[in-house]
DNA sequence: GGCCAGGTGGAAA
DNA sequence: TTTCCACATGGC
């Protein structure tokens, strides 16, 4: 094990940041902590209690990535107090909206339409092996591929991936990027509801995965995608019972109900009702239900 | 073997 | 407007 530097990390949960579905290439390193890369540097992560201990040198650089600046206090104090937000807040406490890079984000949630989250772990370590640099003679992650790469790969390469149809638009959207016709640096600077039509010019981008990336990596607390899993929670809590439903008023309802940070108010419920499926599977052979059954009456 | 997965885009009603 | 459907792949 590599020698690792501590840095402050109160109010820090590193595996529910990792392992919540908002980022898909961190490795369990077989001692309790984690190996990746923070953009194209190589780091180890490791957390003891209030501490992060980190290869030395990117300090700076993962207190920025995971986000340490954020202010949980606050975020919690804005959250709405019904039950199953209650629960969402004491199972994922200390769970944190990372930093991701720009086209990292957007590309990896550009591969995740119906498919489950250990997929687009596959599917983005596979681009990262096929077409990345390799890092640490190929053993950890490597470096995920510039748009500028995958422009000058062909689908059937992407398709080898595991892919599938998205490979398609994978392939279109990198060449978009890389020619400049859709510049992802140039958003941060727009307000939300031009970023998210910006990004929805991208083949295979839709509202779901523009607002992914512009709450996993633009920074905006309040984006609030809707995925099944979400929507799933909304029906049941809010809409119960009822019909004619659209998406365009769950967005509005999230909208008006979650606040400025309701970002992290969806990837609490996100995180929490996949997990409370999961341990539901493993501990009861009996009483197995589907998320649909449960939610349904 | 059927069902489902952090959806999107285009056609049809 | 809303509704329907194809689109690949893999785990359970």
């Amino acid at each position: 094990m590599p020698r690792l530097a501590p840095l402050p990390a109160p109010q820090f949960n590193l595996r529910q940041t990792l392992e919540s579905g908002q980022v898909f290439h961190w490795l369990d390193d077989g001692a309790g902590g984690y190996r990746g890369l923070i953009g194209a540097r190589p780091v180890r992560v490791r957390q003891q209690g209030g501490e992060l201990w980190v290869t030395p040198g990117a300090e700076a650089a993962a207190a920025r990535y995971f986000a340490l600046d954020h202010d949980l206090e606050a975020i919690y104090a804005s959250f709405p107090t019904d039950p199953a937000m209650t629960d969402a807040l004491a199972f994922c406490r200390g769970l944190r909206i990372i930093r991701q890079p720009l086209w990292e984000c957007v590309a990896t949630f550009l591969t995740s339409s119906m498919k489950q989250v250990a997929h687009i772990r596959q599917m983005s370590l596979a681009l990262r092996r096929r077409f990345g640099r390799p890092t640490r003679g190929g053993e950890d992650p490597a470096v995920y591929p510039a748009p500028e790469i995958l422009a000058r790969a062909t689908e059937a390469d992407l398709r080898a991936c595991g892919l599938g149809f998205r490979a398609k638009n994978l392939l279109q959207t990198a060449r978009l990027v890389a020619e400049g016709a859709v510049d992802l640096e140039a958003i941060r600077t727009m307000d939300d509801a031009a970023a998210l039509a910006e990004l929805c010019r991208l083949p295979g981008v839709g509202p779901k995965i523009a607002n992914c990336a512009l709450l996993f990596a633009y920074e905006r607390l309040g984006a609030f995608p809707i995925d099944v899993w979400i929507e799933r929670v909304l029906r049941q809590l809010y809409f119960k019972g009822k019909r004619n439903v659209t998406a365009r008023r769950l967005q509005e309802f999230a909208a008006r109900t979650f606040g400025p940070y309701g970002g992290y108010a969806q990837q609490y419920l996100f995180h929490h009702a996949r997990k409370a499926r999961a341990w539901n599977a493993a501990c009861s052979s009996t009483d197995l239900m589907r998320p649909q059954e449960r939610f349904s009456q």
